[in-house]
DNA sequence: TCATTAAATTGTT
DNA sequence: AACAATTTAATGA
């Protein structure tokens, strides 16, 4: 299957309702709120459907929003506005993001676009902003968002260089496995060998073969429609036999 | 709730 | 890229 022609970017706004009690239990940074702190967010929280190949954000436009996956799969490519210089990264349930252009209230540094229909919530960057000078968990909270994505990112581009497809197709799924990062995720990752494949660069097929060496290793096991994690350690070392 | 049908995903060549 | 096999989702009685 061909990707889905994006749509032109997105106002979050169209379609968006209030979070369900269940959608927000799923929040992990909303624990570590006041009650007050709490309600305010939760008031200004949004949700919406974005359907499969729908850009959530584009490079250079301003940033609006504090994103985050409730449900589905988002890819993150993060090419300079001139072009080439590309990494991807997945973006799995529990996953928040945009924290450092709407930090500085730039614009988007990301493409931000929906793998297949997902559901994204969205804060406002003035509530965003708000929370920071309220929040010492929330400021904690941030930051170690921050650190953690950087070091996503330079092992992506660690990725990028491998050329074994087996040890792409197993970073590339530990990368979605991280616990605090990924909160969402558990053990059971949503996501088609298609999906996958589209990620990490590879084919369908090729795909396919990787995630059945990882699971005659006892990293994984296969499901229908996503991946059980078995050994995440053994997954983030594996090396070609 | 169950049976049937359509759609999605996987396994294989 | 194509095809068959398998699994899930949707439909309607």
């Amino acid at each position: 299957m061909t990707f889905p022609v994006a749509s032109p970017a997105l106002p979050l706004l169209k379609r968006a309702r209030a979070p369900t009690p269940d959608e927000l239990q799923g929040i992990p940074w909303l624990a570590a709120l006041q009650p007050d702190e709490r309600e305010r967010v939760v008031d200004d929280l949004r949700v919406a459907q974005v359907g499969a190949g729908e850009l959530l954000c584009r490079v250079g436009r301003p940033a609006t929003f504090w994103f985050g996956v409730i449900d589905g799969l988002l890819k993150m490519s993060n090419d300079t506005a001139l072009g080439v210089p590309i990494t991807f990264t997945g973006m799995p349930p529990g996953g928040w993001f945009g924290e450092g252009t709407v930090l500085k209230r730039e614009v988007y540094r990301y493409n931000i676009q929906a793998l297949r229909k997902s559901l994204v919530a969205g804060l406002g960057v003035e509530t965003f902003h708000w929370l920071l000078g309220h929040s010492i968990p929330f400021n904690r909270f941030v930051m170690q968002q921050l650190n953690e994505r950087l070091g996503q990112f330079i092992g992506a581009r660690e990725i990028d260089r491998m050329s074994d497809p087996d040890v792409r197709v197993a970073r590339s799924l530990a990368a979605l496995f991280h616990p605090t990062l990924y909160p969402g995720v558990g053990s059971l990752l949503r996501i088609t060998q298609q999906e996958l494949g589209y990620l990490v660069g590879l084919s369908r097929q090729r795909v396919n073969l990787a995630l059945r060496n990882l699971q005659e290793r006892g990293c994984i096991r296969i499901e229908y429609g996503g991946v059980r994690v078995l050994d995440l350690q053994a997954l983030r070392e594996y090396l070609p036999q």
